[in-house]
DNA sequence: GCCGTTTTCGGCCCGACTGTTTTCAGTCG
């Protein structure tokens, strides 16, 4: 699938045009282009071939030439025109905070700057400040920024981001000119990674706030502090931003907060169509104010229905909420079990007696020990033999631990020849199977397919753990074809599974939609190795949210009883 | 370059902060 690599292209020619100072509504709209294409759930090539380019919106005609030409030719005529005279390690510089295509194209044009190594050497030379419009103090803060730029560690996961993202808001609560606070931007909605913390907050002492606010323990430096906002960074170099607004408009200001800027963009459209105006005091038509309490009134004024921050991504939630037709999402406590955890027969931490009670404790229903198998030599994998014995342990918890039912299971391992580590007898003999790829990750997209594909034939196999086998920020998917995979598994009855394992999230959001899409089931499994890591599943279940998931598409809202007739077993 | 329950041409989201300026441009979200 190419849809991310023509989307690179858009943002490349994006950048370039925007650097050479063109128009900004053509950079707007390649960037636009980049982004729905980035988001969209099929394969651009089919889309293509069957003339349906056009109809995407955002995608127009000159687009859709290009998009063709990419296809055909590999390659983009019109930008490779544009990078022509342009040195490749200019746009680079676009990641450099505080450095933007205007003051680039300066740099470019009056000191010859063609990389952040030229751009280094002119700051050691101290030739930027003489430059119009420059000075001392945007010198010293370009070279601020490049600093963090070389030392930037990418963006954090949801799960790594959130204890300090809380502990942080908690702070912000406790401030007493505080009204009210809440996390917004990208943390509230729930993205699997994080570039910043956004919090908001209302007072009638906004100054005060901001103040106080960069005083806080946790700060290690401000960037930018103001009369209603301040920026600054944390432990760990993540950045956060604090707004603060009067309590009367609270609600415009959270929806503007929390973005995403595509949907508050989009919102902006729709409220200027309307003789209206929007921005984060309110929605406002000739100087009086329709909405600004709550989001809901917002939404409401602007005749929609109200939209969940998971949603808001401007991938056709606005359309849909003016049409009454968003889903019913799922929510935490529709969750009635764990469905992939791990003990110390494998290489969990927890015995299954603890993972039986916490998982009760947490009000589940049921839970699936599934720990690996006998291949997965490193993990300890259970052998024939190890995997009796484990049924019998068991088998005597459940005696021990009432008011929960356990299935037993196993996490058996795709080989790389494509073979299921355990014979079928062996799997017959089991409550559920889950089954998923730990090696040969560098075999071709048709192998790796194929493995996974004959998996979900086995009869047996329920569940395909983590199908993509990405970790957040570290490790590239292998490469499978989804579509297949997602073919066979609506026809096999198998189920994908979304791995709530903070450093996972796989299936993502935009993949979970596609599979609710083609009638695939569902299941939000924690891969807990601890009693402790069971939390995790709310990861997972906003993940799903953001892939428009109802809690009909998820096999572990089965009450047991659906369950068990579901897996086949009774 | 894209788009259309006002439009096939004329629009295209909006405001805070900073630093360079004597009223604004650039950057960011």
């Amino acid at each position: 699938m190419k849809n991310l690599e023509i989307a690179g292209v858009f943002e490349h020619l994006a950048d370039v045009i925007e650097i050479k100072g063109g128009e900004p509504f053509r950079v707007n709209a390649y960037r636009r282009a980049a982004r729905v294409l980035g988001d969209l759930p099929e394969d651009v090539a089919d889309i293509a071939t069957e003339g349906r380019l056009t109809d995407i919106k955002g995608i127009g005609k000159g687009t859709a030439r290009k998009i063709e030409e990419y296809l055909e030719t590999g390659d983009v005529s019109a930008y490779r025109k544009e990078m022509r005279d342009v040195p490749e390690g200019l746009l680079e510089l676009l990641g450099v905070p505080g450095l933007g295509p205007k003051t680039i194209g300066l740099l470019w044009k009056e000191l010859d700057v063609r990389s952040i190594k030229t751009l280094r050497r002119e700051l050691r030379r101290g030739s930027i400040p003489s430059l119009p419009g420059m000075g001392e103090k945007k010198a010293a803060n370009i070279a601020a920024g490049v600093q963090a730029y070389l030392s930037r560690s990418g963006r954090s996961t949801l799960g790594s981001i959130l204890p300090p993202a809380t502990a942080l808001l908690e702070g912000v609560r406790a401030l007493d000119a505080v009204l009210e606070a809440d996390l917004a931007g990208s943390v509230r909605r729930g993205r699997s990674t994080i570039g910043d913390i956004d919090i908001l907050a209302s007072s009638r002492r906004p100054g005060d706030v901001v103040s106080r606010f960069t005083k806080l323990a946790d700060v290690e430096e401000v960037l930018a502090s103001g009369g209603t906002k301040a920026s600054v960074r944390i432990a760990g170099s993540v950045q956060v931003d604090l707004r603060v607004v009067e309590p009367s408009s609270y609600g415009a200001a959270l929806l503007y907060f929390t973005g995403s800027k595509d949907h508050n963009v989009h919102l902006r459209g729709l409220a200027q169509s309307r003789g209206a105006r929007l921005n984060e005091y309110g929605l406002t038509k000739r100087d009086r104010t329709l909405a600004s309490r709550t989001e809901e009134a917002v939404y409401h004024k602007l005749g929609l229905d109200f939209i969940p921050p998971e949603l808001r991504e401007d991938r056709g939630e606005v359309e849909a909420a003016a049409e009454s037709r968003l889903p019913e999402l799922i929510e935490e406590s529709d969750i009635r079990g764990d469905l992939h955890l791990h003990t110390n027969w494998s290489d969990g931490l927890s015995s299954v007696e603890d993972m039986a009670r916490a998982a009760k404790a947490r009000g589940y229903a049921y839970l699936a020990i599934t720990d690996h198998s006998r291949s997965l030599g490193v993990a300890n994998g259970l052998s024939v033999e190890r995997l009796a014995e484990q049924r019998e342990e068991i088998e005597s918890v459940r005696r021990r631990v009432r008011g929960i039912r356990i299935l037993a299971g196993t996490e058996v391992d795709i080989l790389s020849d494509g073979t299921i580590d355990f014979p079928d007898e062996e799997l017959e003999k089991l409550d559920i199977v889950v089954a998923s790829i730990h090696t040969g990750f560098t075999q071709s997209e048709d192998r790796i397919t194929g493995r996974i594909v004959s998996a979900c034939e086995n009869p047996n196999v329920d569940i395909i753990a983590h199908p993509t086998g990405g970790l957040l920020e570290s490790r590239e998917p292998y490469a499978v074809d989804l579509e297949r995979v997602m073919e066979a598994a609506a026809e096999t009855g198998t189920a994908l599974e979304i791995n709530s394992h903070p450093d996972r999230l796989d299936l993502s959001d935009v993949n979970a939609r596609r599979a609710v899409a083609t009638g695939v089931a569902l299941a939000i499994n924690t891969d807990s190795h601890h009693t402790d890591q069971l939390g995790s599943m709310g990861l997972g279940v906003v993940t799903a949210r953001r892939g428009w998931v109802g809690p009909e598409n998820v096999l572990n809202t089965l009450t047991t009883a659906r369950l068990m007739k579901r897996l086949g077993r009774s």
